[in-house]
DNA sequence: ATGAAAGCGCTAACAG
DNA sequence: CTGTTAGCGCTTTCAT
């Protein structure tokens, strides 16, 4: 592979390295003569521009980082994280924007790598998809004025750039429209409280139990961990107590736990919803009603909201530094009365 | 966020930039003295190496690409990507790699990212993910010598790298191990035969059979789709032809199908065996047992078979072309007999 | 509208 | 062992 460069390209069309260096950044103030011809001598010696000496001449590598969380949680298994990275990647293609991403342990290594990209000039700009609450990178990214944008409703969402859900209002409407059905008792499992999505989630379900006028029991609210099994036991606990005639959880996992309690002790009537509706969702029996969180378009969002900042759209920019992505309750068996039972 | 540069630790260190590139790249003739001395001057500026500048002058980004389908298909949904993805990333971190990815809707812009990748010279070398059987792509990269590996073995394995798992062993091992507890009447339910892996797994399957004199009936093989659908109506349409003892398909999606026609038609004692060990496997009843493909382990011996021809390890190299994830069969209940009824 | 020349930050002969 | 010098391939003033 010889490789060809702008000089080779100037020499082809008799001109110089730095008219086709215009040509290349689609420079108006060059004739179109001149254009064409040059062109025409790109696709000839099948020229591409090095995008390195590009990036090294520009100060700007048109490249993105993201930052992943390693977790082995079955968290990481459902489909979020890839799907948010497709959507990334779609819409950085839009803009020609390329995208590198790194996975990291813990804070402190994430913190490493968010160094080492800033520092070594490779990414012109961060996507933490990995945000903690009281995350030291998010402050990190904050001090030092570098562009970013993270993926879940920060705690202090001042100056930083973020997308999300409306957890509280996905599951206040849930809870709403179940209430509108004639259903009272309605209890509530939900994954750990040190995730704002659970805390958001929780307070969309009391609220709309406020609203309506249903007292909140506290013994109908459980959380835990994102887990079947956790899901499962707490349905028991639940149901030890007193049989609601709904459960709103968190997270498809817990939710499929639920279900399988419920099959054991063959109790039929309690509908179930999840959250996330990842793709087993409609494969379980009652197929499970679930909260589609539309995670392809919250990578998308984000990617966007990013290159904005970085290219300066101010007119944009300045007022608006999050985008809410819309949530859909997408209803299957499991919100049904009177399954068929067979 | 000012910037320091190579000449500004030359010069509090006192010494030339040629020696602070020494440094950086770990020269070895370079006294400790003035080692030390440079060192220094990089923490107390706060230096680091602009990697754009460098990979410029190296010729070498140290960057790979990897390359996506963007199938939407419940394949993409299954952990495998976002697993291998992770292993990649391990490795390639391990040896200070950076990772670049793209996601593709189809072959011909595939190649369009491959070119980009290449031809501006952002990455040294290529990881498919998305290996198609006659792919455009891999004959191309191969044509023009480009450095690569291929996840999933190719049609043609002659000069180039690719890691896999030996899905016909895999398979022939559990059918083999099923046969010694003493099953006879087996049937297999996979995915398209257009796949290497269907086709590996259904081969094993039947050798499996041969090497223990039972005759391949063709009406316990079914080739279809990955999805639970399929899986379902593939059981139902074997169970109308006769009962099997055991089922095995080549996918966790399929088995669930399966689970479920059974539950449905209150079929009990036929065994399951799923593939891919997904996230769910566990959490289905009965729990499913699935043979792991090690996904993660398949994506980090993709990178390292990759960087170790960048970086011209010649010595393993030039024999060894390929590497072979193990599987492990995880049994659960779905292969026990008389499960529990509860 | 186009060219000459300097420079982005680092590396790599070549000398010594 | 260390410094000098000339690039890597492209962009960008500054002239013209």
């Amino acid at each position: 592979m010889m490789v060809v460069t702008i000089k080779d390209v100037a020499k082809a069309a008799n001109v110089s390295p730095s008219t086709v260096s215009r040509v290349i950044a689609d420079n108006p103030k060059i004739s179109n003569e001149t254009k064409k011809r040059v062109l025409k001598a790109m696709k000839q010696l099948n020229y591409y521009p090095n995008a390195i000496a590009r990036s090294l001449a520009n100060k700007s590598t048109k490249t993105l980082g993201v930052l992943l969380p390693n977790t082995d949680e079955d968290l990481f298994n459902n489909p979020f994280f890839i799907q948010a990275m497709r959507g990334i990647s779609v819409y950085a293609q839009k803009r020609g924007y390329y995208i590198m991403y790194s996975y990291s342990d813990n804070e402190e290594e994430e913190m490493k790598f968010i160094k080492k990209y800033i520092y070594s000039k490779w990414v012109d700009g961060i996507i933490l998809l990995s945000a903690r609450e009281e995350d030291e990178c998010i402050e990190y990214l904050k001090n030092i004025n570098y562009p970013f944008v993270v993926v879940g409703r920060p705690k202090d969402t001042s100056n930083v750039l973020w997308v999300d859900n409306d957890n509280f209002k996905a599951m206040y409407n849930v809870v709403t429209t179940l209430i509108e059905r004639g259903n009272k008792k309605i209890a509530f499992i939900g994954g750990p409280e040190k995730f704002n999505v659970t805390r958001d989630r929780l307070e969309g379900y009391k609220r709309a139990l406020q609203g309506r006028g249903i007292k909140i029991d506290n013994n109908f609210i459980i959380t835990s961990e994102f887990s079947e099994l956790k899901g499962y036991e707490s349905a028991i606990k639940l149901m030890e107590y007193d049989i609601p005639e709904v459960i709103v959880t968190t997270d498809d996992l817990i939710a499929f736990g639920v279900l399988k309690a419920m099959k054991e002790k063959k109790i039929g009537e309690v509908l179930v919803v999840g959250f996330n509706n990842t793709s087993l969702a409609p494969y379980q029996s009652p197929s499970l009603s679930s909260v589609d969180i539309n995670s392809e378009k919250i990578g998308y969002q984000a990617a966007r909201l990013l290159i904005n900042k970085l290219e300066d759209n101010e007119e944009l920019k300045s007022k608006i530094n999050h985008y809410v992505v819309e949530t859909n309750f997408i209803e299957r068996e499991s919100t049904q009365k009177s399954l068929p039972e067979k």
